[in-house]
DNA sequence: AGCACGCCGACT
DNA sequence: GTCGGCGTGCTC
């Protein structure tokens, strides 16, 4: 009997179960294995196990045998490669890691579609500048190297990367292109279709497990270039012969994930690159703090492409602040608007354009309280307010699934005077209703956009006028293009500005500079207005002035007074359980201690702040509070939390998770 | 994460 | 009496 080792799908993060196995076997094929009394998924990570410590030492009536092998699952070196370094960077099982990864099996199969490429040649030229760019990308096609493209909105990143694309499948390679939103995949696929003379596949979470599954095996299988179009989770597909990948809006928080193990795309992608020896191609117009830090430095080895200025003919939009603090909109009962901004939508809507409204929540109040005792309507199984729809006619939750009807009265005191705080996009969509009864104002948010269908509807009566104003969410501020669009409203970005996080003024500069870029692309009098209870903020100016670099010089010196990132690499574990009282025992007493004596002892580059409940304490009945850890030495980081690990004693009813490169302290 | 064992309170 | 909630311990 043979000895190999297997990483199986459970959480213990060592470096895997030892089980006997007969006839052939190699590392990287799935398998599956008994554990206890039930059967799991496993991966080969090593044979000839027989001679180890580890072998001797286990009592041979406990090593068990392989129960058969998976022959349509066999993962690659570089595969294998990929996950292990993503189990030891996040601290988290690889067994575990592989099988969230790994798509199900079929269970019913549907027919997978793909959109040929037209092949087709350019019917415009590039400009010098993505010109020059694209070129220099091109040079680098055969080997490891990182590109990041600073493109201004509407500067033409989609013509850079287009032809960095069909370079590389020019060259017989295929290309993986990760960009952070199910949205956006439509519009690409229908520019890329045109110009790209191959098979252009879209792999997001509106696939069916079986169409899932099919892509993976066609990636494994294919010998000719293809195109895949894919959201965070495509970044593990194993697509044969690849050579190149292309990170769109790098910046995006949806890269990261944040059940489960807790990756950056972004991040897995460039190590993907790296052990392929194959270029990666970032782009973003707001780029991450990090990223733009680590291709700005002087020794770095990335090659940082700027376009300052819009393709074409088009201008960047005027960015307008007004002062929400006007007093006479009162009485018109326009609230959350101001009059300055009806009078501009007026004005935009008479001359025949397009009107948006960004407003960064959803539903119609953010909360209701009592005006006779203050109560407020919290979640039950949450430390949230709950939030008011209005076409629901429901309180609603929306960190877990509580909802109830809204009250007709306070049930701390009677009173019968319940008062609606704070603003959605509902809300808005009902005040501006009242105001333009005669013109047709829709939404653009989760509520009202569930799938690719809605979604194309939506975005059609747009474009073709039947819609005069949108109000929408975020997801008004990605990618898309609006040509007839002249005039953007931003609303409620107040609340985003005090948002206790180190990285909200970047957040907030990010969401702004992309809700302006859809104003205007396609005329010189696009303008932007943004509304405001803080005009002075220096913030806004920078924003107003489109000054990027002048956000980020500022942006950098507070960073490094408050040693967070890109000076200090950090690291966040969340402890959890259903009972506050053991939870706050454990990590005060415990854990709380036993970090700092670790830091004492081995790890005196890292500063540990907390334990300290996290900013939402109860979601879904379960409290967390958390320990946050900083460094400038990664090494010592990484090593802190492994001796975290081993030195863990668990607790009943509490349970960690660890976060590396979080993006959000709270 | 599952799964089983074992302890305790509650109910036909 | 026994059903089920959940704390505890283990998985090569």
């Amino acid at each position: 009997m043979k000895v190999a080792r297997i990483a199986v799908n459970f959480p213990l993060k060592n470096k895997g179960l030892l089980y006997h196995y007969d006839g052939d076997l190699i590392r990287g094929q799935v398998v599956e294995v008994p554990l206890g009394k039930r059967s799991e998924m496993g991966c080969v990570l090593a044979l000839d196990e027989g001679q180890s410590e580890e072998y001797k030492n286990t009592p041979i009536e406990k090593i068990k045998t392989i129960i058969k092998t998976i022959p349509e699952w066999k993962l690659q070196e570089n595969e294998l490669e990929l996950y292990e370094w993503m189990a030891s960077y996040y601290h988290y099982s690889l067994g575990q890691l592989i099988f969230d990864c790994l798509p199900n099996h079929l269970k019913r199969p549907r027919p997978l579609g793909a959109v040929q490429g037209e092949g087709r040649e350019l019917e415009f030229i590039p400009n010098p500048v993505q010109k020059s760019i694209i070129e220099r990308i091109r040079e680098g096609l055969r080997t490891y190297n990182r590109s990041l493209v600073h493109g201004v909105t509407g500067s033409g990143k989609t013509i850079v990367y287009l032809e960095s694309i069909r370079s590389t499948i020019a060259a017989g390679k295929s290309v993986l292109f990760l960009l952070p939103e199910i949205n956006l995949t439509p519009q690409f696929i229908q520019t890329f279709a045109k110009y790209i003379s191959a098979p252009i596949y879209s792999y997001h979470s509106e696939l069916a497990d079986s169409q899932k599954y099919q892509i993976w095996q066609m990636a494994r299988t294919l010998s000719t270039p293809c195109l895949l179009l894919g959201v965070r989770s495509s970044v593990f597909i194993p697509l044969n012969n690849l050579g190149l990948i292309v990170i769109d809006e790098e910046h995006d928080t949806s890269f990261k994930q944040d059940d489960r193990c807790p990756y950056n795309a972004r991040d897995v992608a460039s190590k993907k690159a790296q052990l392929l020896g194959i270029p990666v191609v970032m782009g973003s117009a707001t780029p991450s703090l990090e990223t733009y830090a680590q291709f700005h430095a002087p020794q770095s080895k990335g090659h940082l492409f700027e376009m300052k200025e819009r393709a074409g003919d088009a201008y960047l939009p005027a960015i307008e602040l007004i002062d929400a603090r006007e007093k006479a909109s009162k009485e018109e009962d326009i609230w959350p608007l101001v009059k300055t901004s009806v009078e501009a939508i007026k004005t935009s809507l008479a001359n025949g354009d397009q009107v948006l409204v960004f407003v960064n929540r959803l539903g119609f109040a953010n909360y209701i309280q009592c005006r006779a005792c203050g109560h407020q309507f919290n979640c039950p199984n949450c430390s949230l307010t709950l939030r008011y729809y209005k076409k629901k006619n429901l309180l609603a939750c929306h960190h877990c699934e509580y909802k109830d009807e809204i009250p007709t009265q306070c049930p701390e005191c009677g009173s019968l005077t319940l008062v609606q705080k704070g603003f959605g996009t509902e809300k808005v969509q009902e005040v501006l209703q009242r105001v333009f009864p005669d013109k047709k104002i829709e939404r653009f948010d989760r509520e009202e956009i569930k799938n690719f269908t809605q979604l194309e509807e939506r975005l059609h009566d747009f474009h073709s006028g039947k819609i005069h104003m949108m109000v929408g969410t975020q997801m008004l501020s990605k990618g898309h293009n609006f040509e007839k669009v002249k005039l953007v409203l931003i609303l409620g970005i107040d609340s985003q500005l005090n948002f206790p996080d180190f990285r909200s003024q970047e957040r907030v500069y990010q969401t702004l500079t992309q809700v302006s870029g859809r104003a205007g692309r396609y005329s010189q009098d696009g303008k932007v207005l943004i509304q405001t209870l803080n005009p002075e903020s220096s913030l806004f100016q920078m924003v107003k002035a489109h000054s990027f670099h002048e956000f980020y010089e500022s942006e950098l010196k507070i960073r490094e007074l408050c040693d967070c990132p890109p000076f200090k690499r950090i690291a966040m574990i969340h402890f959890s359980s259903r009972f506050q009282d053991r939870l706050i025992g454990h990590v005060t007493d415990n854990i709380g201690p036993m970090i700092r004596k670790l830091i004492m002892d081995h790890f005196q580059e890292v500063t540990i702040l907390g334990p300290r409940p996290a900013h939402i304490e109860k979601k879904s009945n379960q409290f967390t509070w958390s320990i946050l850890l900083k460094s400038q030495d990664l090494t010592q980081l990484h090593n802190l939390l492994k001796s975290f690990e081993m030195n863990y004693k668990t607790v009943a009813s509490v349970s960690y998770k660890i976060d590396v490169d979080p993006y959000t302290l709270i």
